[in-house]
DNA sequence: GTTATTCTGGAACTTTTGTCTCTTTTGAAG
DNA sequence: CTTCAAAAGAGACAAAAGTTCCAGAATAAC
């Protein structure tokens, strides 16, 4: 996880309204109801590698992301990580918990040093029962949410995995708004952890991207050079024939 | 899908009121505007087989099922068709196009003959900003939704489809308010559009747990003999160590 | 009843993914 | 510049899932 960077932003604290009305979660408030929104909610720093909150936990509250980097993921029985999303300032996260008040549906660790405001399920319940419009965005919110739910879903059902790697790398609906680094910033570990594999089988779909001649690497990054073919891959699950044998192995050809 | 249940349930009909008090986006709104709502709303039947909307489209609207079996599901480029949900009386669909207006995840045909009433999204949006109580719903349902999809997306990302399987005939929180028929009524066929994969597979996975000690079969319907076992397998992704043996193909013993 | 259709059982095989192991490369820290 | 740890490359193998095929059983239609 060494890529990831590990320097906070600077843009931030210069204007720190600007994170609240940037995320669409208070987007359109009227002065005075966001500043009772911003009142109500309350800072938290934490080192890098902290952990934020726990999945099954009591509710931690809706976290609206100031500074840093956010991992939202779940883990199984036999340890294996599976990566939700990689978020920043302006993203929110726990909107689910925080808006019906139930226990918390993933974990969330700080992978830099991270900077959130958090609201209290309690409190926004109240704020959202004084103020229409944000009771209205937090509708917006959630139904967008589950839109890329489905979407990751159907990623998780039908694609092989150099398809989703491909869509990774294109980062389509689904991934833009979460993944906050590109990809060819993430390291082969934190890549198998959002698309649910080991660091093995992503190795072998990069060869074959590379093969293929869809990618091409300088260093440790990865460049896309071959976009539509990248999308073909992503939407149809299998490599265009023109393109078959040159992701076959060099001594089969 | 023979199996699946053809004839219309009988109570509904008697007491129309009470699908609308038993759907959670409806409970606790007060007589007027639950009328408001009623009358906002437009009866549609379909007969078996017909399609009530398709992924893509401009929102179809909030769908509440008065009487018959609807399935939600999606279909990819090869033609695999994941089944979502199977849904029967009081539940409601297309929650999240109807709250973002945006265009429908995902299709939704008829089963049995189906009558469902429709509120389109704009009269939803009227709705919704003359009561508070529907919008707070309205969040509940979608936070709802969304855990949901949670769930699916991790045993997607981490369940293999024996385990899968068994969550099924448990069906566990993911699949309890969602999955009409019990599993024992569903075709093999069914049961694979419902876990992602293929009958064959579940032909495969079935026998399993038959061996086992975990199901038994009479006829064509499934019975569960060891709960516990299936929430084991359910839980851990592998049969418990005392079964393996009995899981072996009996040459192997 | 008989026939046709749908559903199931199951073998044999291919492909994909996961696991294990090792070496090599890279970049960061001293 | 050297040393070290993390990351990446890669082969060999195992396991799981998908595919193809066909035969037999159950149910619905006639």
């Amino acid at each position: 996880m060494r890529r990831l960077s590990k320097e906070p932003s600077k843009t931030v604290c210069n204007a720190p309204l600007s994170v609240w009305e940037s995320s669409p979660f208070f987007a359109g408030l009227e002065a005075c109801s966001l500043s009772r929104v911003q009142s109500a909610a309350r800072r938290h720093a934490y080192q890098a590698g902290a952990v934020i909150f726990n999945e099954g936990e009591v509710c931690a509250g809706f976290h609206l992301i100031l500074d840093g980097l956010v991992r939202i993921y779940r883990i199984n029985g036999e340890g294996r990580l599976h990566t939700l999303s990689l978020l920043r300032s302006p993203s929110s996260f726990n909107e689910v918990a925080a808006a019906d008040g139930g226990i918390n549906p993933f974990n969330a660790v700080a992978v830099t040093n991270v900077v959130v405001m958090v609201i209290a399920p309690d409190r926004l319940h109240d704020l959202m029962a004084g103020d229409a419009r944000l009771l209205q965005n937090t509708v917006q919110a959630l139904a967008h949410v589950n839109r890329e739910y489905i979407e990751r879903l159907e990623d998780m059902t039908f694609r092989s995995i150099p398809s989703r790697l491909a869509k990774l790398f294109l980062h389509e609906t689904t991934y833009a708004d979460q993944i906050a680094e590109t990809p060819s910033q993430l390291t082969q570990e934190e890549m198998a952890s959002i698309l649910g594999t080991t660091r093995e089988v992503v190795g072998r779909a990069l060869r074959g991207l590379l093969n293929a001649g869809l990618l091409r690497k300088s260093g440790r990054c990865f460049y896309i050079v071959d976009r539509s073919g990248l999308e073909v891959l992503a939407h149809t699950n299998v490599l265009p024939d023109h393109l078959k044998a040159c992701a076959l192995p060099v001594e089969e050809i």
